[in-house]
DNA sequence: AGCCCATTCGACATCTCGTAGAATGGACTC
DNA sequence: GAGTCCATTCTACGAGATGTCGAATGGGCT
């Protein structure tokens, strides 16, 4: 038993990743996204089968964190679901990180700098410009 | 002894700032804000005295991530410096997360949201673009 | 040679995360 | 209502990361 264990929180962002996955293919149904343990078992492609308890403690974890949302099913089953989107995320991420440069006008210097130009276009086009 | 352990990662942090801090103010020395562990270990505002072994311990760790460089010093003493400056370090980490971000347009939208006017403007000029 | 002091080694504690078997408890059956 | 079933929760353990040092090493100086 026991193979060796992932990386540091790969486990807990394949299930993550699921799960935006989930929320990303709503196609008007109410409950967005909302996955029991089963299916978030079955869709972690890594080969490897793991426990259900252990996709279940993992669970856990990230609602601790306050990165999934888990409520009641039908029967005594639990529905679990992203939090926010995988982009918001991903922004609140960007966000912590400018709070926390010294100086975020450098920052995002360098940061742009390193974008693909496409990324770039996507960027300026967010923030309401056109293409310089 | 063995003060409660501060949160994941929070002593290194501080070394690295003191060593930001440090690697900023350089003042046309060659030595670009490279300090000894005392100084590093002086300048941890942290209340607590923390032992210098526990501070070269740390410093050793961040070598291995070659977030810090060793160099020698005087005698048999050694000199540390942040290995890219703060907002270097910054720009990876957004480039790391936009990289790793399903729908980049998307997250830029979110991130474009939650930045202050101040921030939007710095992005913009470093986008090279006229504010809108 | 012997002493000093900076650095390096080796250790131990705690926390996070992967992984899962045992225990619990509600729902359904007879 | 007792028994059975199964989802969920508890409890646990191993490994890696990090905090925190004391002991051992080694180079330079007297």
């Amino acid at each position: 038993m026991s193979k060796r264990a992932r990386h540091q929180g790969e486990l807990e962002q394949q299930v993550l990743d699921v799960l935006w996955d989930a929320k990303g293919q709503q196609l008007g149904s109410q409950a967005v996204g909302a996955l029991n343990s089963q299916q978030i078992q079955a869709a972690i492609v890594d080969g490897s089968d793991l426990a259900l308890t252990t996709v279940l403690t993992v669970l856990s974890r990230l609602v601790d964190k306050e990165l999934v949302i888990r409520q009641a099913g039908e029967g005594r089953s639990l529905l679990f679901s992203a939090a926010q989107s995988r982009e918001q995320h991903s922004a609140e991420l960007l966000l912590k990180i400018v709070a926390e440069a010294g100086n975020p006008a450098l920052a995002f210097s360098h940061f742009a700098d390193g974008l693909t130009a496409e990324d770039l276009a996507a960027l300026r086009a967010s923030l309401g410009q056109a293409p310089a």
